[in-house]
This record gives structure tokens, sequence and C-alpha cells, in this order.
DNA sequence: ACCTGAACACCGTTCAAGT
DNA sequence: ACCTGAACACCGTTCAAGT
């Protein structure tokens, strides 16, 4: 709909340069930057909140809850976040972007033990962060979009995958989603329980099976 | 309270073969037994109609619409059923029972293969079977209790597992309750992927880490 | 003793009314 | 354009009132 605006040559005011002003005025001051400004401390202080009562409560935190500490109201919350998986995409962007970079260390080491620590690292992370291990769940992914935190994961784990199977280092026919479900999977069931998700996660490494 | 009866020896109403007919009659005609039927087709009811939903639901289908469709009321619910596992363990008890009369079975094979097929079907089992893979949770389970479903599956997988570690043939350092956690974790998140259940375990039981 | 309707305190979602 | 209160249709739980 912006075919239609006060620029329009049959518009005229008599006062044209106050008139741009004032569009101007309203497109930089109250219709960008103000709305604006009031969305980003909004958007901040729901994504703060939601941080924190989701670390207290766990994924299922209530929405309601969320909003109503926000001190907004939950259409408010709904509108910026229309479900609760866009709100945790949100809260654990940073803790995504720092396991990245972490993976990205990792390429240092030699394929084998890069993979392999990382996939620990990971499952670690994700049992003592709550709700994170939901966040890493493919079905509530929409898509594998690669800005995800389900996409973010599965890139940096698809690179050091791809690395460590020239040295054959992973069993053949182990695809990417098979161990990123792997990792959600250990790491939901044992989510509060760093030890236990460690454990399970190098058993799955080494194998059940002896000899 | 059952210290203060009628049949108390100062209680006489000058007609006492009657009086302790009725009384009888009130036990088993009208307090025992009909009530008992009672129950028994209400609870008959719930939890067939919950073994409906469930499937078709998965295990946080709403209990009010198990009260609704089961034609009574949703307190009658909560009276039979403190929680919702309660309810679960019953809608599972069917499953869980044949699942423990395969472990027997199995108990003929050597000890290594009984282990894990038995850890394979278990998984195949839970992640086709919506529910069942939340019932086999540990935390979910008041105690390690062996009626429950995740007691009976506990101990079905301890006496395999017990003769597997005799010949060597499982990881040393592994609990039975490492295996159980791992089986629930995949079958969780493979809910409704059978095919996905049964290539995960075997992962794992074969080690992820070539050679 | 057992069952139930009703009440209670929630929840997520939507939308007309405000600014 | 954005926010909000209010309404809506739920939910699980509890309990007084019935039989």
């Amino acid at each position: 709909m912006w075919g239609i605006t006060p620029f329009d040559s049959s518009y005229d005011t008599g006062c044209p340069s106050i008139s741009v002003k004032w569009a101007v005025s309203l497109m930089t001051e109250r219709k960008v930057r103000p709305q604006r400004s009031d969305w980003q401390r909004n958007h901040k202080r729901l994504v703060a909140v939601a941080a924190a009562l989701v670390a207290r409560d766990g994924a299922q935190v209530s929405l309601e809850e969320i909003a109503r500490e926000a001190g907004v109201g939950s259409a408010t919350l709904h509108r910026h976040f229309p479900s609760r998986h866009a709100l945790l995409e949100e809260v654990f962007q940073d803790s995504v972007a720092h396991l990245r970079r972490r993976a990205g260390e990792l390429a240092d080491k030699d394929p084998r033990t890069a993979l392999l620590t990382w996939l620990e690292e990971l499952t670690v992370a994700a049992a003592s962060t709550r709700g994170l291990a939901a966040v890493l769940d493919a079905a509530d992914s929409t898509a594998s979009y690669s800005h995800t935190c389900h996409g973010i994961v599965r890139e940096a784990t698809e690179g050091l995958m791809s690395r460590a199977l020239q040295v054959a280092a992973v069993r053949p026919g182990v695809s990417p989603d098979d161990l990123i479900t792997l990792v959600q999977a250990i790491s939901q069931a044992t989510e509060g329980d760093p030890p236990a998700a460690g454990r399970l996660l190098r058993l799955a490494l080494e194998g059940i099976r002896h000899q």
C-alpha cells in the first residue's frame, strides 16, 4: 500500500517543505523509530524474562506468566512471537551462537576428536540448560532454516561430520540427522543431570556392546 | 474406623437376625458388590477410552476429554486416578505385560543376543505405541516399584543384563538405568517413527565411532 | 460409598477498542 | 502502527450436594 502516499503530486498543503518534514518526521520519529524502540524494548524484556522463567520452569513455562512478568499484555507477546517455539528460538540464540563458535574452534583438532568432543559438549550443554534440548528438536523447527537453533547446530554438526567421514571416524550409513536426534534425545531425557548426559552420550559413541 | 460398627455388642434392635441380614446385605449387595461393579464399569471404560485417545493424541491428551468420552464426570476420573501417570500406567499394563513375556522368551537365546534383541524390540515397541515411551520415564514413576510399567521393564532389563554381563557382552560400568534411560530417550524422540527408533538404538549398541 | 455439577484458578488465542 | 483489556474456549482440580 506504499503506492498511495502524501507525496503524491496531487497532494499539496501549500506548505510543502513542512509537509515533507512532517512526513519524514512521522516516518522516522513516530512511525519507524519510536514504534521500533517500543518494539525493541518489549522484545528485549520479553526475551529476557522468558530466558529467566524457562531457566526456572523449563520449556513448558506459562506464556501468560512471561507476559505478566515483562509487563506487557499476553496479546503483545503473541504479536511478537506467533508460537512458543519462536520465543524459545530467540531465548537460545546466544547460547547456540556460542556453541557454533565452539564448533569452529574444534575444527582445529583432528577430525575424529573434533566430532566426538563436539557431540559430547553439545549434549552436556543441552542437558545443563533447561529448554535448550527442546529447541533442538527437529520436529519443532518448521524447516531446517540455517538461522534457527536447530539449523545452526545441524550445520555445525554436518561440517565436523563430513571431515570425520573422510578419515572414516564414523560408522558408515550414519546421517547428521541421526546424530542430532540422538543428542537431542539424550539431552532431553537427562535435562538437569549433565553427568548422566555425558555418560550416556559417551556410551552411544563407544557402543553398548563390549569388544 | 472399623472399630465402631453396628455389630458392637451394645447395639440391639430387638430383631438381631434381620438386623444382621440387613447389615450383611448392605455390605455385600449395596456397599461392596454394586459399588464395586460401578467402579469396575467406570474403571474399565475410563482405561479403554484413555487407551484410544492416547493412541490418537499421545500422552498429553486432555483428561477432561477422556472423562467426557467415557461418560463420567472429570471428578470421577480424578477419584480413580490421582494423576495422569496413574492412568497411563493402567493403559499400558497389558502392553508391558506382553513385553515382559517377550523378555522371558528371549532368555532362551545366548545372553548377548538376548539383551541386544530385547533393547531393540523394546525401543521399537515404545516408538510404535504413542504414550508408551512417556510411561517408561523413570522420573514419572514415583518409585521403582516392580508393579509399575517402568519397574517391570527395569526388572526384565536387569535380568537379561546380568546374564549378558557374565559373558562380558556389555561394556563395563553400564547400569540397567543407563540402558533404560537410553531406550526411553530414543523411543520418545522417535515416537511415531519406529524405523528411526531401531536405527538409532542399533547405532548406540554398535557405537557411533568406527573401528 | 460413590458420583456429579459447579466453582475455582488457571491456560493460550483472538479481536475490538483504544493511543 | 502498535498495544491492551476483555472475551472466548479451553484445561486440571476440588468440593458441596446429591443418590
